[in-house]
DNA sequence: GTCTATAGCTGGATAGAC
DNA sequence: GTCTATCCAGCTATAGAC
């Protein structure tokens, strides 16, 4: 057995967002946070302020895994696919989190400093700022609802009453795999679309 | 002063949604939806078994809202387009519910049954099973997600620390506004970006 | 069908010893 | 920086009188 680590917010925040993917967001206490970390409550207030603090800690690790420098990279289409993909890979990983993230999303910096890099790569690429707006947005909503929709998990046994919801459940795949084949095509045709009324560059 | 109304259930979810519109899903409790009734808490027993059916109830009070009927009037497209914003409409009325509405859709006779008219409308319209779960999700998706960013509801004021931020804040319209701009947006391009690869009918 | 009373928990947070 | 002890508030739900 090694000896216990240090206490560390690092350390603390890790093991609330563990809580918060396997019992969910109400399931996280103090008390219990503590408990998996072989400490008692109050030994958290050493190093969070309270418990919104510590949520809000988890919260910017997880927006920590989003990659928005794609813009810096590549053009406006590609780099809009990438930073959608990992943020949908981040959202997804912790679906539990969702109502707090977009709750704390204004007091992140790291969330404020995604969404600049988005904002300049669409400028850069010639869109109006009332499109980049809108089109940042509109990408954000498809990956939180996305992200949100493997909370729901299927449609239980007894849809049988519902002919149509019936028959496409019986060929259907891991619900994962359709939340990630969804989104695609939203992303998909929506950039598609976009292209219609795209700036000449 | 008119004498208190009789309790029901319906009375009961009604109180408890507003409770939940005005001060978060987290502080809807017993006591608090009994004391806006002007009864004590345990009254409520007498017509719901738990709390979680109250929140059952409540939720499929907002599923009756979304109409997916026109799916047996108009086209594809434009029955898409119907039930999204109707959907839109319900939901971002009480945006705090969101959370418990994607935990509770699959317990909701409403919410199933609403799912089955737009599968028999697309494929109706020839797409098929797998493409049809797709772009029912991919609406969903959008229609949450917008929602739900209804929650964040704009930037702080220090985001000048973000230029580009920064510059789009200054212009930036009333935050329900740009959501409803964005949506619209994703679905009319998600849409145009469908017609490339619809089943000529 | 509503009431009072209350059981039985669980929560966040603080004080002060070590 | 962690501990013990504890405060005080909040919660869901039940029992039984009226």
């Amino acid at each position: 057995m090694a000896a216990a680590p240090p206490l560390t917010r690092a350390r603390i925040a890790a093991t609330a967002l563990a809580l918060v993917d396997r019992d969910g967001l109400g399931a996280v206490t103090m008390r219990r946070i503590a408990d998996e970390l072989g400490v008692q409550a109050p030994s958290l207030y050493n190093h969070m302020r309270s418990k919104e603090e510590l949520l809000d800690a988890v919260a910017e690790s997880v927006m920590e895994q989003v990659d928005a420098s794609a813009f810096r990279r590549l053009g406006w289409r590609e780099a809009l696919q990438e930073w959608a993909w990992s943020y949908y890979e981040a959202l997804v990983a912790h679906p539990n989190l969702i109502p707090h993230l977009t709750v704390a999303f204004g007091r992140l910096d790291v969330a404020l400093a995604r969404a600049d890099q988005v904002y300049a790569g669409l400028l850069r690429a010639g869109w109006t700022p009332s499109r980049a707006t809108r089109i940042a947005a509109a990408v954000r909503y498809a990956v939180y609802g996305a992200a949100l929709g493997s909370f729901a998990g299927g449609f239980p046994a007894e849809a049988a009453r519902f002919p149509h919801l019936h028959e496409i459940d019986r060929l259907r795949e891991a619900p994962e795999r359709v939340d990630r084949a969804a989104l695609k095509l939203l992303l998909d045709r929506f950039l598609a679309g976009l292209d219609e009324i795209a700036p000449t560059a």
